[in-house]
DNA sequence: AGTCATAGTTGAACACGTTCAAAGATGGAG
DNA sequence: CTCCATCTTTGAACGTGTTCAACTATGACT
């Protein structure tokens, strides 16, 4: 469960302290290497008081999901505004999200290898992330509706999560992505973007148009 | 590295009674109930004994993963054998692999969580892993090679990698798969092998060609 | 003001994965 | 056989995430 429930000033002081805590020593020591013992001392708090607001390390890293998240919701917001075809929307929001997670970078193997695992609250695909995941889903669908794209109707409604799960591809490629400043992964963003648009729209063609169809079935079928 | 060194006959051993206990006790009881201590004892050795043969209990994990790997090449002779059309072929090397790992999958997470730390040794992308992938790229050669499937030269030579690649996506839904023998996976394969099929039956039409040549491109310029 | 349920806070204690210095076996060289 | 280097084995000790019973503060209601 995300926080959406009104809670007194003080004690939402308190949480937020111990978010910034967290945050400074992740970020300077990386995630294995920081203690729940330091994030506490850090904050001025005690073990025990920490855990009263997050129920685990794990779920302290999610306010890192959340910044990251909001961060590229705004950087997200130019080229939204400035792009109009839906190939420049498209890349300027894949970019964004890289420039956004480019301080982050260094120890994101530490923190993905966390939230690969399935049980796990930092999964993407896990309940605790919904949240998180919705508005990321959300961001792409304003990418296609206000741009050029003609698409089949059933296409158009899944297309959303579809290239959420494309982004969540580049992260796992800008993961494994040694090159300064992450340059390849940049490079896989402007190459396959193009590619993207030209097979959706190649989707509208009578011999290919059915496979779309079985693909969107496909989807509603596995769908939870 | 897989182990291929020779080892002594009692060393072996010793290691061995160590997996041996290890498959029991995760078996009966799963990975985080599991402890080295109870390992250690099952196995009759000391803890540091057995940290002296695997530097980790994830280590200790990937024994079973080599043990998947072999059993899956093996269950994959049969639909090799018997299937000639491109996708029974798939199908069959697919649905075994979920056979074969079926028993694993209650603790598939926790070795699914090195595939995502990139400077992991155990990560399927890996230098290490090298020789392994390599025999599953090999895997979906042969269930290309002796079809009936007839592509352009420059996605016949990307396809396997490209199959293996369909086939990690597939273990990653596999682990998050919390249904009763995995069976939304097993529809996700009957589903979608024949998608897959008609997709690639569909690369040789003169609208599409292109788009493909570009995706071959992409592939080459993003290959390390 | 007094009462009481609820929210917030504490740090010692627990269980676990992992490490390490030390000890024991093994086997080849002289 | 003796020596010595290397492989193997040990279990106590360490650091960690997490829990918990006990304590304190808050604020609403009489």
């Amino acid at each position: 469960m995300t926080d959406t429930a009104p809670r007194s000033s003080k004690a939402e002081q308190t949480r937020q302290s111990i978010i910034d805590a967290a945050m400074r020593l992740f970020r300077s020591g990386g995630y294995d290497q920081t203690t729940m013992r330091a994030i506490a001392e850090e904050a001025g708090v005690s073990v025990g008081n920490a855990y009263y607001y997050f129920s685990s390390k794990e779920h302290l890293v999610q306010a890192y999901y959340d910044q990251i998240q909001d961060a590229h919701a705004e950087a997200s917001e130019q080229p939204l505004a400035s792009e109009t075809d839906f190939s420049g929307r498209l890349r300027g929001v894949l970019l964004a999200w890289v420039d956004v997670a480019e301080p982050y970078h260094e120890f994101a193997g530490k923190f993905f290898k966390n939230a690969a695992e399935p049980s796990s609250p930092l999964s993407p695909f896990s309940e605790d992330s919904a949240a998180a995941r919705e508005a990321a889903i959300d961001l792409h669908r304003r990418v296609i509706d206000d741009s050029d794209l003609k698409l089949a109707k059933g296409l158009r409604d899944e297309l959303p999560e579809l290239l959420w799960l494309l982004q969540m591809g580049i992260v796992l490629f800008w993961v494994h992505d040694t090159s300064a400043g992450q340059k390849r992964t940049r490079d896989l963003v402007e190459q396959s973007v193009p590619i993207i648009d030209r097979m959706l729209r190649l989707t509208r063609l009578p011999g290919v148009r059915g496979v779309v169809d079985d693909i969107v079935g496909l989807i509603h079928m596995i769908r939870p």
